[in-house]
DNA sequence: ACCGTGACTGGCA
DNA sequence: ATGCCAGCCACGG
């Protein structure tokens, strides 16, 4: 009986539903980084925490628009990871988000930073 | 228990 | 501007 039992110290154990939620709140036809989501959980050291925890994303309910979720580049570096190759491409496309070469157009634009709308 | 990998990022050459 | 390296945390083999 003593501290936490599972999950690390590091990052609090509500930390990946953080992060879902925070994904859920991202606006249609907008995206945001890892990095930004992690920042806003108290993770920006970790933003591979997010990478991961979007990988679980796929069986979590409600769903997470992990779609809208890219790198800092505004590439779509997950879109392996879903269930298919383009996939992710489509879905950003069908809501107004333009992507080429995997590339988000004008992702400065699109960008929807956690921070800013708390 | 140890090592490598991963949907990442910032810094430096 | 582009490319490489190190730091980060968690998990699987």
């Amino acid at each position: 009986m003593n501290r936490q039992t599972k999950s690390s110290s590091a990052a609090p154990p509500n930390f990946l539903e953080r992060v879902y939620e925070l994904v859920r709140k991202v606006p249609r036809g907008r995206v945001t980084t890892y990095g930004a989501i992690a920042e806003a959980c108290g993770m920006r050291i970790s933003a591979r925490m997010v990478g991961w925890a979007m990988n679980q994303s796929h069986r979590v309910l409600p769903p997470v628009p992990a779609h809208r979720v890219v790198n800092r580049k505004g590439l779509l570096t997950g879109k392996h990871h879903f269930a298919t190759p383009t996939l992710m491409q489509e879905l950003l496309e069908q809501e107004g988000v333009k992507v080429i070469h995997d590339q988000v157009v004008n992702f400065e634009q699109v960008f929807w930073d956690p921070h800013q709308h708390q």
